[in-house]
Parts: C-alpha cells; structure tokens; sequence
DNA sequence: GTCTATACACTGATAGAC
DNA sequence: GTCTATCAGTGTATAGAC
C-alpha cells in the first residue's frame, strides 16, 4: 500500500464515522436510547446493519461516543465564552447571544435532545451517569467564577453562585426542549432571556 | 353480590390501579419509555405481570395514562394560581413559590420526568405528541393573559407574551431536570429564580 | 381478580462471504 | 471495508387455570 492509498483510507473511514455519527444523532434525538435500534441507525446512513458494528463495538459505544460529542460542543463553547476581551458580565452576555446563535438550531439542538436523553435514561448504562456528572464539573469550573465576578462589580444577583449557575444551564437545557417540540420558537429566543436570570435587579 | 360488596371491588380496583400508576411513573422516570419493561413495572407494584394488562391494555396506554396525570397536575397548579387574590405579578409569585414548594420534590418532580421522557421519545408513540401539545395549550391559555397583565402593570419585562411564557415553563422543566440529576438542588431553588426571568428590569 | 405458562416478534450482536 | 444470513436473548401480549 502507497502512503497516499493509507491516507485516503483513513479519510474514508472518517467520513463513514462522521456519516454514522450524524445519523445516530438524528435517531437517538428521535426515539431515545433503547427506543433507537442499530437497523434505523444503519438505514439513516444508508449503510448496512453489520457496518455499523465494525465501527462501533456496541449500541452502547455509540451513544456514548455521542454523550461525549455534545459534551465536547458544550466545553467548547464555554471555553470560546472566557477567550473573549471584556468583563465577566460581558462575557455572559456574549456567551448568551452564541449559544442563542448556534446551539438552538440544526445539528447542535440535538446534542442538548441526546444529553436529556442520557440524564433520563442512562440508568441502564453502566457509569454513563458518572461519566456526565464528572464532565459536567468542568462545566462549572469555567462558568462559576465567571458568575462570582459578574456578582462582586454587581451585575450579576447576590446569592449561591454554583446554584445561580446550575439555574442558567437549566434555563439552556428548557429552551432547547422548547425548541425541539416548536422548531419555530428558536427565532424568538434573545440573549436577554438568558441573562435575566442573572441579572441583578436594578441593573 | 351485595352493594356493599360491589363498593369494596370497586376500592380495591381503584387502590390497584394507584398502585401500578405510582409503580409505573417510578420506574417509567427512571429508565424512559423503551427502556422500561411490563415486568420491572409489575415488579415494582408487587403483582404479576399479567395482571397490570388486566388493567391496562398495553404498555402504550399506560404510559399514556401517566402523561395525562402529569398534564392534570400541572394543569390544576395553573389553575390555583389564578385563583388567589392581588396583582397578576402576585400571582405569579404565589405561582412561582407554589412550583418550588411543591413541584421539584417527592412523586410531582417525576411528573416532570416523565414528560420529558414523552416529548423526547414519544415520536413511536401515535398521537402522543400531538395530544401533549393540544393540552399544553391550554396551559398557555392560562398563563399568557397573566403574563399579559403583569406586563401591562409594569412587573413584567416587555416582548411576545407567549415567548416569555414559554420561557418561564422552560425553566421549570430544566430545573425539574436539574433536580432530578442532583436532588439536594432542591431546597436551594426559590420562587425569584423562576420569576426572574418575568421580571422587568428595574423592579 | 390474580397468577403462570407460552406464543410470537424483534433486537443486539456475530460469522463468514465477497 | 462492506454486506447478508443467522442465533440467542428479551419483551409484549395472550390464554387459560385457579
């Protein structure tokens, strides 16, 4: 085999997974865990039944493997929210008109359906709960401190500042809900309904 | 039969069927729609397995049965509030302190759940999207001339009325999410948390 | 009304041809 | 890498005894 031929290979396989991964998005948002099966998945990628196993050891391993590319999705915004230049106030607001941008529509609004999904119903996955509590920490160490100040120059309002947080994420999390019953909401979505809950009375 | 006899059949019927629901919206919560199976439902009430078909005709209407029950109860908090005397704002602060009071603890916060799990799974399930919408509706009936008042008044911060609305019941579901995940957030919750996201700024 | 036993369909996963 | 055929296990629902 030609170095190029091994190149193309691994790009074939790339995109057989991205392919896999995107269809088992859509069916899973659709139905949940245990209401999907490895046929619909196969049938959305146009692939057959027994491919999907070659790349995936398990039903389970592909869902997991989705958990973690909604929680990558997630990191990644978090982390773009604390690269901005401004206050800690600003860069709430920021990161609420990004999220209200991006992740109420298209394939991201279906990684919040997949998150719910796994929290309502992970119960039978063997350390899938652990797994998302553990990287949901990381969630709140980016975002709390960035509360914490938005609290002390008093932009933000007084009161726990892990709880206050775990309230914004709550709030995400609904809308995305919302969203994915009324497709047609997502446009009537502002920042400013993300950072009222924030705010600070007066402000 | 005596009519005495007749009225303890019907107890006891009405006392099993209780039964199988409480079982049922306990087990249905924990591992969603298709994950749950007849057996861990009869299981968990105590019976046998064919005798929760004796009272349910399938798994799909008692699942159904649980959505409506979760629907009544929602349905009959709306309507208290609407009940109490003062302003619309005070309605929706006696509202918000009776949801936190009541909604995030003991069997009312698996209602939640369970409704979760019928919006985000209940595509399989025929006609089941549409009845929760078609009465879903009838909560925003409710809502949205309250929100309107208080609008009007003031208290409530401006834009689509049924946005905010939806708004306001998006956090109650992602809070009802959150709590479920980590059950001590639930004393930590307070009525201005949810009514936050009503308030107009500088009340 | 309640239980046990069973029919039947479906799903996750594997084996082996190409 | 990709497909088809197949198996073992499980789940819904029913039948029939008590």
């Amino acid at each position: 085999m030609s170095p190029r031929g091994h190149k193309q290979n691994e790009q074939m396989r790339a995109e057989t997974l991205q392919k896999i991964t995107d269809a088992a998005m859509q069916v899973f948002a659709g139905h949940g865990y245990h209401g999907t099966t490895m046929k619909q998945i196969a049938k959305a990628t146009g692939l057959s039944h027994g491919l999907v196993y070659y790349y995936f050891p398990s039903k389970e391993d592909l869902f997991r493997h989705l958990v973690d590319v909604a929680l990558d999705a997630s990191n990644a915004t978090l982390a773009m929210a604390d690269d901005v230049q401004g206050t800690a106030w600003e860069k709430l607001e920021h990161l609420s008109a990004v999220i209200v941008r991006e992740a109420f529509k298209g394939t991201a609004s279906l990684y919040f359906i997949v998150m719910i999904q796994a929290m309502t119903q992970g119960k039978s996955i063997e350390g899938l709960m652990d797994h998302i509590q553990q990287r949901s920490a990381v969630h709140y160490g980016t975002l709390v401190p960035l509360v914490m100040q938005a609290q002390e120059s008093g932009d933000a309002t007084a009161g726990d500042p892990v709880v206050l947080t775990a309230t914004y994420f709550a709030l995400v999390q609904g809308l995305a809900l919302l969203v994915s019953q009324e497709p047609e909401m997502a446009d009537k979505i502002t920042p400013e309904m993300l950072t009222n809950v924030l705010r600070s009375q007066g402000r």
